[in-house]
DNA sequence: ACTTTTGTTAACCATTTGGTTAAATCACAT
DNA sequence: ATGTGATTTAACCAAATGGTTAACAAAAGT
């Protein structure tokens, strides 16, 4: 039957809308249906609850905002390329989707970690930082950059690469930012951050 | 009479609590109760209802979050002293609260510029980066730093306090990081943050 | 054709939750 | 002591909300 597949996606397609803009707590089952343009019931037949909806909504998201880096984290590139490619992997999902990062951020915040174990069992589908870490570990050592503690550059990249976008109503209220600006701001970021993040590590 | 002060700040620490780690949608006026060790009802006596209290309790936090900035930002010091104090300012106010920047961040994304405009009526009480601006672009014109658009410089100052501490559990899960590590590593930001910016703008 | 399975809905249900009420208790001035 | 106003609580209420049911419609199998 095609229907079915068709209410099915159209559902999951709301409840990702929905529960990206107003989290677990904030979401309506019946805000979804309608978003969705089905009946509050047919949630029920295809998901069961509210919990297990959302669940597998946020193992979408999550998923979606690990692989794509992973999939650079785990290229051979240069340091410095890998650094870039990253940057720009954050910061165009930030602006396809700005409500991803602090969706994530605060779900996990507030379930914790049992329940991120249990989404993702094993650790399986999470950031492969490991050979990261080790590749600059051994620029490091080779003397290219200078000597920086791993944790410390990718906390910096998804600091200044995420938290603009996150807090952008914040930033704009209190810096008196109107949306074009804001966005010619953000433009600008997109030069200037990976250099700027490069230029924090490389030995002169 | 002194109960009632005393309950009513008994009210407002327990609502603080709550609404920070569960955000208003996810707070309980029943939880906030019991929090506060006192019967729900004395809740809508002090403050009618779960809207106000919450208005009541934003505000207090926006207003901390903000006003230990305004003091930096206001004084007359030289701006990277200025720099350094921001950094530390920002990241002493996540050592204590780590929930407040991420509430202060969502609740705003959620509510829209109708309610922060309602809460901050005429923007009086929102942090002053007008001078602060001001002093950026006297000192790009007097060649002690590079050109630098003031916003960028604000924006990677909040990214690189705030962030790493909202993130914490998902940083932590993401790299495998435990809680004494994790400790390690935050301490270590707190000298290199303040560098690293002032290198990212100091002309050599 | 008709039986069975799958999809869809309106109406309903039980629980949660924000909020109210009326009575009780407390503090204190007289 | 007693009256008065402020404080506190148990019991209650109405609306919202997640979830169920039973009936109906649409496909699919025979």
């Amino acid at each position: 039957m095609v229907s079915s597949i068709i209410s099915e996606k159209k559902i999951l397609r709301a409840a990702h809308k929905v529960f990206r803009e107003r989290g677990m707590d904030g979401a309506r089952m019946q805000d979804i249906s309608d978003e969705a343009g089905i009946n509050k019931a047919l949630l029920h037949y295809y998901f069961r609850s509210k919990e297990l909806l959302f669940e597998k909504v946020f193992k979408e998201n999550a998923d979606s905002f690990f692989s794509d880096v992973n999939a650079v984290l785990t290229s051979d590139k240069d340091l410095f390329v890998k650094i870039r490619l990253l940057c720009e992997t954050y910061m165009d999902m930030c602006q396809e989707n700005p409500h991803l990062p602090v969706f994530i951020i605060t779900e996990i915040n507030k379930h914790g970690n049992s329940f991120i174990n249990r989404i993702f069992p094993g650790g399986v589908g999470k950031p492969d930082f490991v050979s990261f870490k080790a590749q600059i570990d051994k620029e490091v050592k080779s003397g290219k950059i200078k000597p920086v503690h791993p944790a410390f550059l990718i906390m910096n990249i998804l600091s200044l690469c995420l938290f603009p976008a996150m807090a952008r109503p914040m930033m704009q209220f209190t810096m008196d930012i109107n949306n074009t600006e804001f966005r010619q701001i953000m433009e600008d970021r997109r030069k200037r951050i990976p250099d700027m993040i490069i230029e924090s590590i490389r030995k002169k």
